[in-house]
DNA sequence: CTGCACCTTCCCCTGTGGGGGAAGGTCAAG
DNA sequence: CTTGACCTTCCCCCACAGGGGAAGGTGCAG
Protein backbone atom coordinates (compact mmCIF):
# COMPACT_ATOMS: atom_id res chain seq x y z
CA UNK A 1 0.00 0.00 0.00
CA UNK A 2 1.31 3.74 -0.81
CA UNK A 3 1.24 6.43 2.25
CA UNK A 4 -1.83 7.85 0.57
CA UNK A 5 -3.96 4.73 1.04
CA UNK A 6 -2.36 4.09 4.39
CA UNK A 7 -3.18 7.08 6.14
CA UNK A 8 -6.62 6.84 4.55
CA UNK A 9 -7.18 3.91 6.50
CA UNK A 10 -6.12 5.19 9.38
CA UNK A 11 -7.76 8.55 9.46
CA UNK A 12 -4.74 10.42 8.99
CA UNK A 13 -2.36 12.48 6.19
CA UNK A 14 0.30 11.32 4.83
CA UNK A 15 2.70 14.16 6.29
CA UNK A 16 1.51 12.71 9.56
CA UNK A 17 3.09 9.54 8.51
CA UNK A 18 6.40 10.97 7.26
CA UNK A 19 6.09 12.68 10.66
CA UNK A 20 5.95 9.60 12.57
CA UNK A 21 8.40 8.15 10.78
CA UNK A 22 10.90 10.66 11.44
CA UNK A 23 9.81 10.61 14.87
CA UNK A 24 10.59 7.03 14.87
CA UNK A 25 6.70 5.93 15.98
CA UNK A 26 7.00 3.62 11.91
CA UNK A 27 10.01 1.98 11.62
CA UNK A 28 11.48 3.40 8.15
CA UNK A 29 9.03 2.21 5.58
CA UNK A 30 10.44 -0.43 2.81
CA UNK A 31 10.77 1.79 -0.85
CA UNK A 32 9.11 0.52 -4.01
CA UNK A 33 11.42 0.69 -6.93
CA UNK A 34 10.35 4.29 -7.66
CA UNK A 35 11.43 5.40 -4.05
CA UNK A 36 7.89 5.04 -2.93
CA UNK A 37 7.12 4.04 0.77
CA UNK A 38 5.30 0.38 0.82
CA UNK A 39 3.37 -0.17 4.11
CA UNK A 40 1.82 -3.19 5.02
CA UNK A 41 -1.31 -4.28 6.94
CA UNK A 42 0.47 -4.55 10.19
CA UNK A 43 0.99 -0.26 9.84
CA UNK A 44 -2.22 0.42 10.33
CA UNK A 45 -2.72 -1.85 13.35
CA UNK A 46 0.39 -0.08 14.91
CA UNK A 47 -1.22 3.74 14.25
CA UNK A 48 -4.15 2.69 15.28
CA UNK A 49 -2.38 2.09 18.54
CA UNK A 50 -0.98 5.32 18.09
CA UNK A 51 -3.91 7.12 17.61
CA UNK A 52 -5.38 5.33 20.61
CA UNK A 53 -2.51 6.50 22.62
CA UNK A 54 -2.85 10.26 21.17
CA UNK A 55 -6.29 10.05 22.09
CA UNK A 56 -5.18 9.35 25.84
CA UNK A 57 -3.33 12.21 25.70
CA UNK A 58 -0.05 10.69 25.29
CA UNK A 59 2.86 12.74 23.59
CA UNK A 60 4.87 11.52 20.90
CA UNK A 61 8.00 10.38 23.07
CA UNK A 62 6.02 8.70 25.54
CA UNK A 63 3.94 6.52 22.97
CA UNK A 64 7.49 5.63 21.35
CA UNK A 65 8.88 4.26 24.45
CA UNK A 66 5.34 2.11 24.65
CA UNK A 67 6.75 0.80 20.89
CA UNK A 68 10.34 0.17 22.04
CA UNK A 69 9.71 -1.49 24.76
CA UNK A 70 7.09 -3.89 22.43
CA UNK A 71 9.94 -3.96 19.94
CA UNK A 72 12.32 -5.08 22.83
CA UNK A 73 10.38 -8.19 22.77
CA UNK A 74 8.34 -6.97 26.40
CA UNK A 75 4.82 -7.08 26.94
CA UNK A 76 4.19 -3.15 27.11
CA UNK A 77 1.51 -3.12 29.79
CA UNK A 78 2.99 -2.17 33.05
CA UNK A 79 4.99 0.54 31.33
CA UNK A 80 1.66 1.94 29.68
CA UNK A 81 0.07 1.72 33.07
CA UNK A 82 2.63 3.91 34.78
CA UNK A 83 2.33 6.12 32.06
CA UNK A 84 -1.91 6.47 31.72
CA UNK A 85 -1.10 7.18 36.02
CA UNK A 86 0.91 9.85 35.39
CA UNK A 87 -1.40 11.43 32.82
CA UNK A 88 -4.23 11.02 35.44
CA UNK A 89 -2.30 12.84 38.06
CA UNK A 90 -1.29 15.21 35.02
CA UNK A 91 -5.06 15.64 34.35
CA UNK A 92 -5.91 16.02 37.63
CA UNK A 93 -3.54 19.23 38.23
CA UNK A 94 -4.30 20.73 35.32
CA UNK A 95 -8.45 20.56 36.27
CA UNK A 96 -7.35 22.14 39.71
CA UNK A 97 -5.99 24.87 38.33
CA UNK A 98 -8.34 25.29 35.77
CA UNK A 99 -11.02 25.08 38.53
CA UNK A 100 -8.97 27.54 40.84
CA UNK A 101 -8.39 29.81 37.86
CA UNK A 102 -12.44 30.04 36.79
CA UNK A 103 -13.47 31.00 41.01
CA UNK A 104 -11.55 33.98 40.44
CA UNK A 105 -12.35 34.73 37.66
CA UNK A 106 -15.56 34.24 38.38
CA UNK A 107 -15.01 36.45 41.11
CA UNK A 108 -14.02 39.41 39.45
CA UNK A 109 -17.20 38.99 36.64
CA UNK A 110 -19.39 39.43 40.21
CA UNK A 111 -17.16 42.17 40.93
CA UNK A 112 -17.54 44.00 37.49
CA UNK A 113 -21.21 43.05 36.96
CA UNK A 114 -21.98 44.29 40.20
CA UNK A 115 -20.17 47.08 39.47
CA UNK A 116 -20.96 51.21 38.29
CA UNK A 117 -19.09 51.87 35.41
CA UNK A 118 -18.94 55.53 35.65
CA UNK A 119 -17.53 55.22 39.25
CA UNK A 120 -14.90 52.72 37.61
CA UNK A 121 -11.45 54.46 38.47
CA UNK A 122 -9.87 55.68 35.07
CA UNK A 123 -6.61 55.97 36.71
CA UNK A 124 -6.90 51.96 37.35
CA UNK A 125 -8.18 51.73 33.92
CA UNK A 126 -10.99 48.99 35.39
CA UNK A 127 -11.39 49.47 38.92
CA UNK A 128 -13.27 45.70 38.71
CA UNK A 129 -10.68 43.69 37.52
CA UNK B 1 12.57 55.82 35.64
CA UNK B 2 14.32 53.22 33.78
CA UNK B 3 12.71 50.43 32.27
CA UNK B 4 14.66 47.60 34.81
CA UNK B 5 13.52 49.64 38.11
CA UNK B 6 9.48 50.21 36.54
CA UNK B 7 9.72 46.03 35.33
CA UNK B 8 11.19 45.13 38.92
CA UNK B 9 8.13 47.64 40.71
CA UNK B 10 5.57 45.23 38.46
CA UNK B 11 7.01 42.11 38.81
CA UNK B 12 8.05 41.48 35.27
CA UNK B 13 11.38 41.58 33.23
CA UNK B 14 12.45 44.16 30.95
CA UNK B 15 11.58 42.00 27.89
CA UNK B 16 8.31 41.97 28.79
CA UNK B 17 7.90 45.53 29.19
CA UNK B 18 9.74 45.88 25.82
CA UNK B 19 7.45 43.17 24.12
CA UNK B 20 4.79 44.93 25.88
CA UNK B 21 5.09 48.11 23.75
CA UNK B 22 5.48 46.68 20.70
CA UNK B 23 2.75 44.88 21.43
CA UNK B 24 0.50 47.99 21.44
CA UNK B 25 -0.14 47.45 25.48
CA UNK B 26 1.86 49.87 26.57
CA UNK B 27 2.02 53.67 24.46
CA UNK B 28 6.37 53.99 23.15
CA UNK B 29 8.17 55.22 25.94
CA UNK B 30 8.96 58.71 26.36
CA UNK B 31 13.18 58.57 25.69
CA UNK B 32 15.52 60.24 27.16
CA UNK B 33 18.60 62.02 25.23
CA UNK B 34 20.37 59.04 25.79
CA UNK B 35 18.02 56.89 24.29
CA UNK B 36 16.95 54.70 26.89
CA UNK B 37 13.03 54.94 27.44
CA UNK B 38 11.67 57.15 30.66
CA UNK B 39 8.08 56.11 32.60
CA UNK B 40 6.10 57.38 35.20
CA UNK B 41 4.31 55.84 38.12
CA UNK B 42 1.49 55.46 35.60
CA UNK B 43 3.24 52.90 33.70
CA UNK B 44 3.27 50.56 36.91
CA UNK B 45 -0.44 51.34 37.62
CA UNK B 46 -1.01 50.25 34.18
CA UNK B 47 1.00 46.99 34.06
CA UNK B 48 -0.50 46.27 37.02
CA UNK B 49 -3.80 45.91 35.12
CA UNK B 50 -2.38 43.73 32.17
CA UNK B 51 -0.87 41.73 35.12
CA UNK B 52 -4.42 41.45 36.54
CA UNK B 53 -5.78 40.60 32.96
CA UNK B 54 -2.98 38.23 32.43
CA UNK B 55 -3.66 36.22 35.58
CA UNK B 56 -7.33 36.46 34.76
CA UNK B 57 -6.15 34.08 31.84
CA UNK B 58 -7.05 37.03 29.48
CA UNK B 59 -4.93 37.03 26.43
CA UNK B 60 -2.36 40.15 25.33
CA UNK B 61 -5.23 40.86 22.49
CA UNK B 62 -8.14 41.20 24.73
CA UNK B 63 -6.00 43.19 27.53
CA UNK B 64 -5.28 45.28 24.36
CA UNK B 65 -8.75 46.12 23.07
CA UNK B 66 -9.72 46.95 27.42
CA UNK B 67 -6.64 49.27 27.04
CA UNK B 68 -7.87 50.68 23.85
CA UNK B 69 -11.48 51.05 25.06
CA UNK B 70 -10.43 53.09 28.07
CA UNK B 71 -8.38 55.34 25.97
CA UNK B 72 -11.24 55.65 23.96
CA UNK B 73 -12.62 57.51 27.08
CA UNK B 74 -15.23 54.75 27.58
CA UNK B 75 -15.71 52.74 31.00
CA UNK B 76 -14.47 49.55 29.49
CA UNK B 77 -16.20 47.73 32.61
CA UNK B 78 -18.91 46.21 30.28
CA UNK B 79 -16.46 44.82 27.37
CA UNK B 80 -14.51 43.37 30.45
CA UNK B 81 -17.17 41.94 31.27
CA UNK B 82 -17.74 40.46 27.99
CA UNK B 83 -14.63 39.36 27.92
CA UNK B 84 -14.33 37.34 31.47
CA UNK B 85 -17.68 35.92 30.06
CA UNK B 86 -16.28 34.44 27.48
CA UNK B 87 -13.18 33.35 29.45
CA UNK B 88 -15.51 31.73 32.29
CA UNK B 89 -17.45 29.92 29.36
CA UNK B 90 -14.17 28.51 27.64
CA UNK B 91 -12.65 27.66 30.83
CA UNK B 92 -15.73 25.53 31.45
CA UNK B 93 -15.44 23.82 28.14
CA UNK B 94 -11.92 22.83 29.00
CA UNK B 95 -12.55 21.82 32.62
CA UNK B 96 -15.13 19.47 30.63
CA UNK B 97 -13.21 18.13 28.14
CA UNK B 98 -10.21 17.41 30.25
CA UNK B 99 -12.65 15.64 32.55
CA UNK B 100 -13.81 13.36 29.94
CA UNK B 101 -10.26 12.99 28.98
CA UNK B 102 -9.89 11.88 32.46
CA UNK B 103 -12.71 9.39 32.15
CA UNK B 104 -11.20 7.74 29.78
CA UNK B 105 -7.80 7.31 30.80
CA UNK B 106 -9.21 6.22 34.12
CA UNK B 107 -10.86 3.37 32.00
CA UNK B 108 -8.03 2.86 30.35
CA UNK B 109 -5.70 2.41 33.65
CA UNK B 110 -8.08 0.59 35.42
CA UNK B 111 -8.09 -2.11 31.96
CA UNK B 112 -4.15 -1.97 31.56
CA UNK B 113 -4.22 -2.60 35.69
CA UNK B 114 -6.92 -5.66 35.44
CA UNK B 115 -5.30 -6.75 32.50
CA UNK B 116 -2.90 -10.08 32.06
CA UNK B 117 0.68 -8.80 30.23
CA UNK B 118 1.29 -12.00 28.96
CA UNK B 119 -1.95 -12.49 27.64
CA UNK B 120 -0.94 -8.71 25.95
CA UNK B 121 -2.05 -8.98 21.96
CA UNK B 122 1.34 -8.27 20.77
CA UNK B 123 -0.07 -7.39 17.31
CA UNK B 124 -1.93 -4.88 18.81
CA UNK B 125 1.18 -3.55 20.54
CA UNK B 126 -0.66 -3.38 23.55
CA UNK B 127 -4.43 -5.01 23.67
CA UNK B 128 -5.34 -2.89 27.30
CA UNK B 129 -4.96 0.43 25.45
C1' DC C 1 41.36 53.84 32.91
C1' DT C 2 38.80 50.12 33.97
C1' DG C 3 34.92 47.69 35.58
C1' DC C 4 30.41 46.97 36.06
C1' DA C 5 25.62 47.54 35.56
C1' DC C 6 22.53 49.31 32.78
C1' DC C 7 20.42 50.33 28.32
C1' DT C 8 19.63 49.75 22.92
C1' DT C 9 18.27 46.86 18.67
C1' DC C 10 18.37 42.51 16.26
C1' DC C 11 17.44 37.89 15.37
C1' DC C 12 16.70 33.30 16.78
C1' DC C 13 14.66 29.85 20.13
C1' DT C 14 11.35 27.48 23.18
C1' DG C 15 7.32 23.31 23.05
C1' DT C 16 3.71 20.54 20.30
C1' DG C 17 2.11 18.17 16.37
C1' DG C 18 1.93 18.54 12.53
C1' DG C 19 0.34 21.88 7.89
C1' DG C 20 1.53 24.64 3.50
C1' DG C 21 3.55 24.86 -0.49
C1' DA C 22 7.55 24.60 -3.86
C1' DA C 23 10.17 21.86 -7.14
C1' DG C 24 10.44 17.73 -9.16
C1' DG C 25 9.77 12.40 -10.23
C1' DT C 26 6.22 8.50 -11.53
C1' DC C 27 2.40 6.18 -13.27
C1' DA C 28 -1.98 5.01 -15.48
C1' DA C 29 -5.71 6.64 -18.40
C1' DG C 30 -7.63 9.18 -22.23
C1' DC D 1 1.05 13.49 -25.59
C1' DT D 2 -0.84 15.37 -21.92
C1' DT D 3 -3.44 15.56 -17.89
C1' DG D 4 -4.16 14.48 -13.23
C1' DA D 5 -3.27 12.11 -9.18
C1' DC D 6 0.04 10.27 -6.83
C1' DC D 7 4.67 10.32 -4.66
C1' DT D 8 9.53 12.41 -3.12
C1' DT D 9 12.47 15.87 -0.35
C1' DC D 10 13.09 20.44 1.46
C1' DC D 11 12.25 24.31 4.13
C1' DC D 12 9.28 27.44 6.33
C1' DC D 13 4.91 28.27 9.03
C1' DC D 14 1.22 28.30 13.05
C1' DA D 15 -0.18 29.61 18.14
C1' DC D 16 1.52 31.89 22.64
C1' DA D 17 4.14 34.94 25.52
C1' DG D 18 7.96 35.98 26.01
C1' DG D 19 13.48 34.27 26.83
C1' DG D 20 18.51 33.99 25.30
C1' DG D 21 22.20 36.02 23.83
C1' DA D 22 25.08 38.92 20.58
C1' DA D 23 26.97 43.40 19.46
C1' DG D 24 27.28 47.83 20.84
C1' DG D 25 26.26 52.43 23.49
C1' DT D 26 26.03 54.92 28.30
C1' DG D 27 26.86 56.29 32.91
C1' DC D 28 28.86 56.10 37.39
C1' DA D 29 32.27 54.39 40.92
C1' DG D 30 36.79 53.31 42.25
Amino acid sequence: MLIGEVSKAAGMTPKTLRFYEEQGLLPPARRGPNGYRQYGDDSVIRLDFIARGRAAGLSVSQIRSILAAREAGNAPCAHVQDLLAGQLAELDLKIAELTALRAGVAASYEAVAAGNPSACDQSRVCSYL
